[in-house]
RNA sequence: GGCGAGAUAGCUCAGUUGGCUAGAGCACGCGGUUCAUACCCGCGGUGUCGAGGGUUCGAAUCCCCCUCUCGCUACCA
């Protein structure tokens, strides 16, 4: 088979905050199945994953864990490269961004990048807007002040490097109006440019020096590099891309990327800041981002502490690698999220590989081996249903290759699958049990057992990208045969008269009982409460009560104030006297709230959480020396107070006993 | 609020440029079969194609309007 050129692919990094549950897996799955494929067409192909392992959270969490950053991401970098491994990911790279070659070479990017001006020292032009926490150009300004608030804005207290973005606006735009395939799906495309380009990019700030566990800035080591742009540049670096021009031969054959895989909620940045960090660093853009949906557990809210979090290494426990992989990939859609419980599961498991797909084979071997003992022979002996069977399983290559070349897997399985459904069905047509009854239908019969057995392994070999020990499985129960050549996947009749399938067959895929599978679900799930409590010391039941998430939520340290500070602030206890929603706003409600002997309007964004019949006769925490301030045309005077959880929901901050209106909170 | 997507069988979804009795898989029911993992094969839906209106000989498919869901985004003092 002749060399149909690289191809090079890559999934966004992993964050290593912690142990990736299944949703987190599907990425590098579906991945993997696609640089199988590529690679059984004749690519040449490189396959880089890896981890993201820099940032302030990681430093907190390790530092919550009494280890260093780095022992934190050794351990959680070798977690997931562990799954990697156990779900059979066949890449080329495992890139880490703590890799040296990979630091190295973001400090000269980051150096690059300076030196050419896209990158400038934010502090001697910077004008920071307290209230808004963000940073503006001169050019931002609107009438010399925020943009956002319309209040002063005063030169930065802490100096931080931007990138200038808006210099390459228009260069993006007119990439993607040229590339039309750039952003797959093309939905999200319209995002970008409606949501980011039209409005205008600002610029982006890419240091900090707020926390230390990052690459450091070289030439001013104050500064880390902002994750982001440490983390984009992973797809250059781990291919041997040099910033001073000496980038490897390897660099030079696969960049640029042929597919960035990623989760639909990163895009933006690989649609926006990548391309123009290339930009920057004048290297071609890669040829396309697809942003996949979420697989998504079903049921009730994922959360450690209930044990219902569902991980790759459980599944596999109970699936298999291939039983998982077949399930992650044929239930994802093109663009809407998919879904997964342990019922879904089984039930998939059951239907699709050990009834249609494992029974199959076994039926098949069985039978060659009770008429023939185990010889398939071709003796010429047509039947008028052989003419379809042969249609269905020489279009399949084509049907599957045109689906991945569309990126929908999913589709591409069902392609691969409709050889096996078909077999079952050539198998009640032609009725071999009948058959062998008479012994004049015997070369009718042995040509029968051929093409069914030629079907399978035609079937086995595109089945390869998907269930690769699968594949083995078959092939080698079926005689051993040796990978088919994918340009001969059209072929039918290449198998050799004469090849002797196993004496004695394995089930593939065994049927689950799901309340057998139910029993061990609740072993894993005491088991991952277990673990819970080990590394909150706290009990399962503690943690779980009142809890939306089970994790302690850490918020980024602000600096220490004084009780000066504290006592500007006017806490009061606020009474809702009425309630209602914004019209025009899709989360605000506006309460009319009694502080004492005044009543106050304000607006607050908990709309989402809480109706304004409810709200009405609720007291209140209220900051109330807040200047007033104009929101979707309304005036707001002070803050209701909420707390507020990962996942965004809120809780308005109640007193615990019966206070009245005005009450100062000191 | 802005931009966009969607609403089709119990569930997940296909339905190309408008055209004959609207499809697939799963689940369910019945029948057949016995090589095989209670498996496989066949048969079975009167689905208001979200509501209403319009264009047309003819609309799930085009236009208008309404309701709801979702995505991105703004607002969230």
């Amino acid at each position: 088979m002749q060399n149909k050129g690289p191809y090079y692919l890559t999934t966004a990094i992993a964050y290593t905050s912690g142990k990736p549950h299944i949703g987190n897996s599907y990425e590098i799955v579906m991945a993997d199945a696609i640089v199988r494929h590529k690679r059984l067409q004749g690519y040449d192909c490189f396959f880089q994953t890896g981890t993201d392992e820099h940032g302030q959270k990681i430093e907190e969490k390790a530092a919550a864990a009494g280890v260093t950053p780095k022992e934190f991401v050794d351990n959680v970098a070798g977690i997931i490269r562990g799954i990697c491994d156990s779900l059979n990911i066949s890449y080329d790279r495992f890139i880490r961004t703590t890799d040296a070659d990979h630091e190295k070479q973001i400090q000269k990017i980051f150096k690059k990048m300076y030196a050419k001006g896209d990158i400038y020292k934010g502090s001697y032009e910077g004008l920071y807007c307290t209230p808004c926490e963000s940073f503006w150009t001169e050019s931002q300004l609107k009438d010399g002040k925020c943009p956002d608030c319309g209040r002063e804005v005063k030169p930065a207290k802490e100096e931080a490097y931007f990138f200038k973005m808006s210099k390459y606006a228009d260069r993006l735009m007119k990439y993607y109006d040229e590339h039309p395939e750039f952003i797959q799906p093309v939905s999200r495309k319209n995002e970008m440019v409606n949501n980011f380009l039209k409005p205008g990019l600002q610029d982006l700030c890419v240091s900090r020096t707020s926390f230390k566990w990052g690459i450091p800035v070289d030439f001013d080591d104050k500064h880390v590099v902002y994750v982001w742009l440490d983390a984009l540049s992973n797809y250059i670096t781990g291919i041997g891309y040099d910033a001073d021009g000496n980038s490897s031969e390897q660099y030079k054959k696969f960049w640029p990327a042929d597919l960035h895989l990623v989760g639909k909620d990163i895009i933006r940045f690989h649609t926006i800041y990548w391309p123009i960090f290339l930009m920057s660093l004048e290297e071609p853009l890669p040829k396309k981002i697809f942003g996949h949906p979420w697989l998504l557990q079903g049921g009730e809210k994922m959360s450690k502490s209930r044990g219902n979090v569902i991980y790759a290494d459980d599944l596999i426990s109970l699936y298999g690698v291939d039983g998982v992989r077949y399930y992650v990939l044929h239930e994802m859609p093109y663009e809407n999220d998919g879904t997964i419980t342990w019922e879904l599961m089984t039930e998939r498991y059951n239907s699709d590989l050990a009834n249609v797909l494992g029974n199959l084979v076994k039926r098949t071997v069985s039978m060659t081996n009770k008429y023939f003992d185990g010889v398939v022979k071709k003796t010429g002996a047509e039947g008028d249903v052989d003419a379809d069977l042969k249609a269905v399983v020489t279009a399949a290559r084509d049907n599957v290759a045109k689906k991945m070349d569309d990126l929908r897997v999913s589709d591409a399985i069902d392609e691969v699958f409709a050889i096996f459904k078909r077999s079952n069905k050539y198998i009640d047509e032609t009725e071999p049990w009948t058959l062998a009854k008479d012994e004049a239908n015997n070369d009718r019969l042995s040509e029968v057992m051929y093409n069914l057995t030629e079907s399978i392994i035609i079937g086995a070999n595109l089945l390869y990208p998907y269930m690769p020990e699968t594949a083995d499985a078959i092939l080698a129960q079926l005689g051993g045969s040796e990978k088919r050549d994918y340009d001969d996947l059209d072929k039918f009749g290449l198998l050799a008269s004469g090849t002797k399938v196993t004496a004695e067959p394995e089930t593939l895929f065994a049927r689950l009982n799901i309340e057998d599978i139910m029993k061990r679900v609740e072993e894993i799930r005491a088991a991952q409460k277990a673990e819970y409590e080990r590394e909150n010391g706290v009990t399962a039941e503690e943690g779980s009560k009142e809890a939306a998430s089970d994790d302690a939520i850490d918020i980024e340290p602000k600096d220490i104030i004084t009780y000066d500070d504290f006592a500007k602030l006017q806490l009061q206890v606020g009474e809702i006297i009425s309630c209602e929603a914004v019209p025009k706003s899709k989360k605000l409600l506006c309460s009319r709230v009694k502080i004492g002997s005044k009543v106050r309007q304000i607006l607050s964004g908990i709309k989402a959480n809480y109706s304004p019949e409810e709200m009405v006769g609720k007291k209140v925490m209220v900051l109330v020396n807040l200047q007033p301030r104009e929101i979707a045309g309304l005036t707001s005077e002070g803050m209701i107070l909420c707390a507020e959880d990962a996942e965004g929901k809120l809780a308005i901050m109640v007193p615990e006993r019966e206070m009245p209106a005005g009450a100062e909170i000191c």
